[in-house]
DNA sequence: AGAAAAATTTAGAACGATTCTAATTATTTC
DNA sequence: GAAATAATTAGAATCGTTCTAAATTTTTCT
């Protein structure tokens, strides 16, 4: 897989920025979370990375999805305890998880509904992220 | 530590209503939940119990923890990848969480906000429950 | 009350996700 | 093109949590 590139040139830059290196293996990792946006865990990045690289370690998917989140190019999701899960939608927004069939989607919040959200904090909070995850199920979803 | 008798019978009824029993530990690992509200770890609530309790396991902290998360008496919290914890304030609200200082402190949410965040949702999605979790700096923590 | 059945506790082993370590390989600088 | 720097790699180590199997406790049934 190909980097677009626009995402190209993000990812430099955003390397650059920070002092570190565009290489294969981050240039690989960025690609596969920009191609499918379904939440992928490292395992799974780890097994799509390999199709055509197959010689990526696991280490270098961690370090390299690592690098990618610092240098603010994708966002780690968390839901409770499992494994952490990588989304390339940088802009403000919750997730819907959906208990039976895993699905994960995208939900937009409104800046008007950011700024109710950020008005219920007392006074002496500075918030920087707000996580919002929708725990439920999907009407759609296989089951 | 002694359980007030208010919290003794609601344990006791939720255990009883999931057909379980009350048990030393289990009513001293919710005492602890509910004396020191601030949202302690597992650890942390197993070296709380075993001042009182030295005998008392881990094992046997992690079971109580879950038997009382399924009977509905406290609440999991996690926050990233952190060790997960507990939380006796069963109302729905959110957790601001303290970068500096790791202090985490319940916030009320109005039901008109969960009613908007509720709506932000597109059709065919069931919600059963909304985590929210404010990230930033408290003014007024020690750092 | 006492025996049998059922549930709970316990210590330690096992597990899964992630991080660390130290050696190798690749890239940049001079 | 050599030296310095950074990144990759494989495997070991770590951490929180879950599992296992034996021991203990509680309940049920005469």
């Amino acid at each position: 897989m190909k980097l677009a590139p626009e995402y190209k040139s993000r990812l430099d830059h955003a390397l650059e920025h920070n002092g570190l290196r565009s290489t294969k293996q981050r240039e690989h990792v960025f690609s596969i979370v920009l191609e499918k946006r379904d939440h992928p865990t490292v395992d799974e990045i780890y097994a799509r990375a390999r199709t055509k690289m197959p010689t990526i370690s696991l280490a270098t998917v961690y370090n390299c999805l690592e690098t990618l989140v610092e240098s603010e190019l994708i966002r780690q999701v968390n839901f409770e305890r499992e494994p952490t899960r990588y989304c390339p939608n940088l802009i403000q927004h919750a997730h819907f998880h959906c208990k039976e069939s895993g699905a994960i989607v995208d939900i937009e919040l409104s800046d008007e509904l950011v700024n109710q959200l950020k008005t219920a904090l007392p006074e002496g909070f500075t918030v920087q992220h707000i996580d919002i995850a929708y725990n439920g199920k999907c009407d759609t979803c296989p089951h």
